[in-house]
DNA sequence: CAAATCATGTAATGTGTTACATGATTCG
DNA sequence: CGAATCATGTAACACATTACATGATTTG
């Protein structure tokens, strides 16, 4: 249900078609989780019945017309009501846990190495979160206030990924202790 | 596809029946995802078809017959196959971040007040999970490594929660120098 | 000349959550 | 006496991912 607050969030800057939001959504990096097609289309045909977006066709010669959706005043009523509703704890499914958590039957040299490229891709991932932060493409900067909010949600996936990489790193460090089994 | 090799991985200690597998996710804590009836039940059939684990059926009376699940050499080959597999990111959603995303229409109060359900949620989930580590209901012990990496398991929920915690309390100090929009 | 951009969508599949269903026994 | 435990499972729904489909235009 939170693609259609986001989609509605994108919306109370500016109208926007599918195509707009999905580029949005790619931008955005904090939002990468549907970004697809399919959610997008469904959730502005949705908005739509519930009259929480109003529709306007362009029609263009040689390609699909455009369909702007423009939110109403009923959507930014929506949309603030579910930004005072309760929040919810994080959601995290880490599947390199459940790895580890059999991996005493790796010898030193092999879990070592699983360690290490867990420890790669979470240190490639931060580099591009840091870089994310700096370019800042989507955020609108409109008020100081707007535009600090959007920087600490940048600060919350690179705080994120930099305590997985410091927690990965002394993994690694204490693992030289153990013998293998 | 990750619930086939945790279940996997708790048969390896031992055999068991999908309900004592359920109750194994729910005491887990670290895959608390996942210990519904529904995927349970569902994975070990196909475990069943693809003969990584063996079934042997004991029959009560008056309740229903215990399937008790066995793993197999297969099995065990498919889940140390898994486990050294190439590591994948942590999947996060946090839906917090979407409503401080589009919170700039609210008011220094109402916004404090948001941020501090957000910081009470993540703090009672951290007093939960020093419990749970303190308890250590699971984890096996069978080797001074495998303590270790179930300890470090548990040490990364905790000082995800701590470094979300650190997060939240500093957005609400910095927020105190920004007015409202 | 291949790939990306624009712009809409559908279909299939995978994954996860909640609720429902049964029914005796034991515990507080 | 109500709730939890034991033990299996099904059904409905929600949410996500990937691929497919079309087809002109622009960019490298």
């Amino acid at each position: 249900m939170t693609i259609k607050y986001a989609i509605l969030g994108f919306l109370s800057w500016q109208p926007a078609t599918g195509y707009d939001l999905k580029k949005l959504f790619e931008d955005s990096g904090t939002f990468h989780w549907s970004g697809n097609n399919n959610q997008i289309y469904k959730a502005l045909v949705e908005l739509h019945n519930n009259a929480l977006v109003t529709l306007e066709v362009q029609q263009q010669e040689d390609r699909p017309p455009r369909k702007i959706y423009t939110i109403t005043e009923k959507g930014r009523a929506a949309l603030k009501r579910w930004v005072l509703s309760e929040p919810e704890l994080p959601q995290i499914r880490n599947t390199f846990l459940v790895q580890l958590a059999w991996a005493d039957q790796l010898t030193s040299a092999e879990l070592d190495e699983l360690a290490a490229r867990y420890e790669e891709e979470v240190h490639t991932q931060l580099r591009m979160f840091r870089l994310q932060k700096q370019r800042n493409k989507v955020s609108p900067q409109r008020t100081p206030r707007e535009e600090f909010l959007w920087s600490m949600i940048a600060d919350n996936w690179i705080s994120l990924y930099e305590n997985e990489l410091n927690w990965i790193r002394r993994l690694r460090h204490e693992l030289t202790a153990y013998p293998e089994s």
